[in-house]
DNA sequence: TTGTACGCGTTATCAG
DNA sequence: CTGATAACGCGTACAA
């Protein structure tokens, strides 16, 4: 099952088999054939570790995400693995739980199993040691919905989508709108769509609530629930993903509000789940799979090109608008 | 970078700096730590390839599961990549959206990855030809949820789950209790699951229901949304998972009918979400993480002591319950 | 267009 | 306990 047997059944050289598996235009109509042909009666598979040994090239692409217990990161995952597949790439997989410890030693167990690339989903590309650490390797990376002038990007415009949220928001009557996430110094972009609430805010002239920041606890979702009974409370939720509106449907409804009536809740990332649910989730959708997909198509066409990846070559894909009865009907 | 560097900074053979890898006890303690201190000032990492073409032995574990996007799989998956990582191992991942044919085509792929042991969720074993071309391979293989007596399976016991619920549903005074399922032709677990209802129903003297099977579609859910308003209705709903039981709920709201004074609902599964949603689900749980893990434990185990995989060393894990607002209080 | 021969970094065998 | 050395399977100068 080796090249050999392959060029002995063929009667030819081993390097002209090689030849016809990697550059079989320099090669003969003729023989080529024979040796495919040969190849396949033996049930010849190229061994991949040899190749590897050889050009130094394993073809394994390192993926570090936040959780998969997140549908958002699955669904990136699924067009990751998808891409992957069909590219002849493998991938290793590590998940950082949102922890900017465990950030580091992930990246570095990527690293030393020799990946070619890596796509990252980092806490803060601002302050991550491992875009350093990474940079240092000179291996290419692509960041997956991740947003940074300084880095090869795959997002969308999280800032933009919040804005234009509440400007649709307002035009539906809203005033009072508030603005939940999750922690802050664990997800970029729940600091940009932050900022997007605060400014979409003022530019309508109204004035931006406290934002409300969960941890991942139920304390912080009791006092939530709280605040929605005050008289003053909002008449709208914009949250930072899906999964912090279904909780703060949660916390709405055990305050006895009723949705979307009471309260109009809209989620960030249209995870597939939001569709089944009751009410079904009114959410800011992003191309997930598309996201995974062209993660591993930058990182993989670079591979092969020998080209560097620059921060230009970030990619911003459109953010969606999925109607949902967690919220009223809104304008555009 | 390479061993023969080491060898050199540390004034031994190259081979002695192999056995300190590989096989640190037979080497003298003195020179181990002398290797060990040149490695890292050298910040050596040992080459897999060449590792693995001359061990024949690569550390990869190909994964096969139906979708990512049903969040159990994604918990499993994390378990197995957790576990995967601690032992060095990585996996390539390849979905088949329960389809069969994918099924075929997905494990075809893993195979020409070289993968040295696999992990799969497979749709029945009992016809799959992915189980017949497994073993032609001699590849160990573990079927995770999957439950068959000629398979190395890690599962819970469906059927009795299932029985056990209807008796307590039953002891709740519940009479009318029905069963709905995802296509049962892809599942071997919900064809236990049913099966497990319809003796359940027996045992308690209650006569089973006609079971409503949801493809994939929006049409078979009106289809109970419609049968939900009939005065025969059920008063509990038995899901074969907690995608299911989400999209009952939704249907059965649509008609009319409040959960949980009017329509008990329990799912399967205990995927992290559940807990989460408004009415909370009330589910059957399995221990997802864990089922990874034994998975990629088993077949590690089996790897490196050389021994085959039997089915006698399947192991069928509790399966708990989680209380929920989707279904009033039950004794037990 | 094809063949020969070397080296990629390891591990395993066999002497010492 | 340690060292020399032959594979492992492949790609690629270089020569023909």
């Amino acid at each position: 099952m080796s090249i050999a047997e392959v060029a002995r059944r063929a009667g030819t050289s081993v390097a002209t088999v090689s030849r016809v598996f990697n550059n079989p235009g320099i090669v003969n109509a003729q023989t080529c054939s024979t040796v495919l042909r040969a190849a396949h009666e033996l049930g010849y598979v190229p061994n991949s570790s040899a190749r590897t040994l050889r050009t130094r090239r394993n073809k394994v692409l390192g993926v570090m995400l936040p959780t998969l217990a997140n549908p958002v990161f699955a669904q990136c995952l699924q067009g990751i693995a998808e891409e992957a597949e069909t590219r002849g790439y493998a991938i290793v997989l590590t998940t950082t739980e949102y922890s900017p410890e465990r950030e580091a030693a992930a990246a570095e167990r990527l690293l030393n199993a020799g990946v070619e690339g890596l796509i990252l989903v980092v806490s803060n590309p601002a302050t991550s040691q491992v875009l350093q650490r990474t940079q240092q390797t000179k291996l290419p990376y692509v960041l997956a919905y991740n947003q940074a002038q300084e880095h090869t990007c795959i997002s969308v415009d999280n800032h933009g989508a919040i804005f234009q949220l509440i400007q649709r928001l307002h035009a539906a009557g809203h005033q009072r709108i508030g603005m939940v996430t999750g922690q802050l110094h664990a997800s970029d972009r729940a600091q940009q769509r932050c900022k997007g609430y605060v400014e979409g805010m003022q530019a309508q002239n109204l004035s931006p609530l406290p934002v409300w920041e969960l941890p991942f606890a139920e304390q912080a979702l009791e006092q939530l629930q709280q605040d929605l009974m005050e008289a003053t409370r909002p008449t709208a939720l914009v949250c930072s993903n899906d999964v912090i509106a279904i909780r703060s449907i949660r916390a709405a409804t055990l305050a006895g509000l009723r949705i979307p009536q009471d309260l109009c809740v809209v989620g960030f990332d249209g995870i597939g789940l939001g569709r089944d649910l009751t009410p079904s989730l009114a959410s800011i959708t992003q191309p997930n799979e598309a996201i995974g997909q062209q993660c591993v198509a930058l990182l993989c066409n670079a591979l092969t090109d020998g080209i560097p990846l620059l921060p230009s070559h970030s990619v911003q894909l459109p953010y969606g608008w999925r109607a949902g009865e967690s919220c009223s009907p809104l304008p555009l």
